[in-house]
DNA sequence: ACACGGCTTGACCAATCGTTCAATAAACAC
DNA sequence: GTGTTTATTGAACGATTGGTCAAGCCGTGT
């Protein structure tokens, strides 16, 4: 039987999604890759493929530790809606004081910086996005704003772009806070 | 006295907003815009400097070309307050159905990719943002949305995100309709 | 102990990146 | 026409990009 690789495979991952996560596609390089994963090229081309593939796997890693769970916390019908819609509006919040945060949301900067010119990501980000918005309208489906699921996901993704732009916590505490106010 | 230039500047910055518009800050080579302007490197280096500076001409572009008129409309009282935050969020509806509109707002995409690494971006994206801000806060302010300024404004560039991701028509029609909604 | 075969390494590739610069072209003042 | 001054050109720069590959390493099954 063959050397079995010494590296962990979900490490790996997650250090993938960081780099490109802070750096965007384009802007994160093999030396970032690198140097971040403690793999060299020929590791990362014969274990995951090119670059392209790199960042699909990075977007896969983010869906699966971020968004899943807040999918399965905005389905969470032992708490009341405007409790889970609150929780996850604190993600913007928490977002625009850390560092990590300014970061912004990798699906967000992935739909802006590389879905116009990739497909595979365009689907991927959007199947992600859509999922967001179902568990939104379950959350929200016997509230009074059971018919503003929309305007509350978007805005949820507006608000990441406002972290990167540099707002401050108190304007996203108004943001959600108003979200609040629709039901 | 000197021999004069024989572009016109006008035209030369409208390209390079277009140009960053459509790919990006990284994803913007000098090939490309040397094309699109009809210039080459040297001269767009004597003219407006490095590609740093290329890009801050282009947001300066976007923001008198599409800002400030949606900033002008949105404070126009001779018409109703829906009726301009309609035509507001029309942009996005029509951005979803043609292939410029795939490119996005501009700004939101700066603050995306760029705003992160370079603090004269952060500065004039956030400027831009909060002007618009302004305009729809005192769009609305004798509306019962009168304390609902940052959701529709996050709302809006939320939207953006989601034509990049590749969303229909119907979907932003639907968005649409829900900030009409509130007022 | 030995040989097999995938894993790892680091040098190497051509292409492109943003930038610089010396040489040339051209319009104006005289 | 001549001289001055700036605009334009295109070649060249070093650095870095994403990607490849042959060589050696090393855990495993026999």
């Amino acid at each position: 039987m063959p050397r079995p690789r010494k590296f962990d495979e979900d490490k790996v991952k997650a250090a993938l999604r960081d780099i490109f996560w802070k750096h965007g596609y384009e802007g994160a390089s093999y030396s970032d890759i690198m140097s971040e994963t403690g793999l060299n090229k020929g590791s990362l081309y014969a274990s995951f493929g090119d670059k392209r593939t790199l960042y699909q796997h990075a977007i896969a890693n983010y869906d699966d530790t971020f968004i899943a769970p807040g999918v399965a916390m905005l389905r969470d019908d032992s708490r009341s809606p405007a409790a889970r819609i609150e929780e996850f509006f604190n993600a913007l919040v928490v977002a625009a004081q850390t560092s990590q945060g300014r970061w912004g949301c990798l699906l967000c900067n992935a739909a802006v910086d590389r879905a116009p010119f990739d497909p595979d990501v365009e689907t991927a980000v959007s199947a992600s996005f859509s999922r967001l918005r179902n568990a939104i309208e379950y959350c929200v489906k016997d509230t009074i704003a059971a018919d503003k699921t929309d305007l509350i996901w978007t805005a949820y993704f507006g608000g990441h772009v406002m972290v990167k732009a540099g707002y401050s916590k108190a304007m996203l505490e108004q943001t959600r806070a108003q979200v609040l106010g629709l039901l």
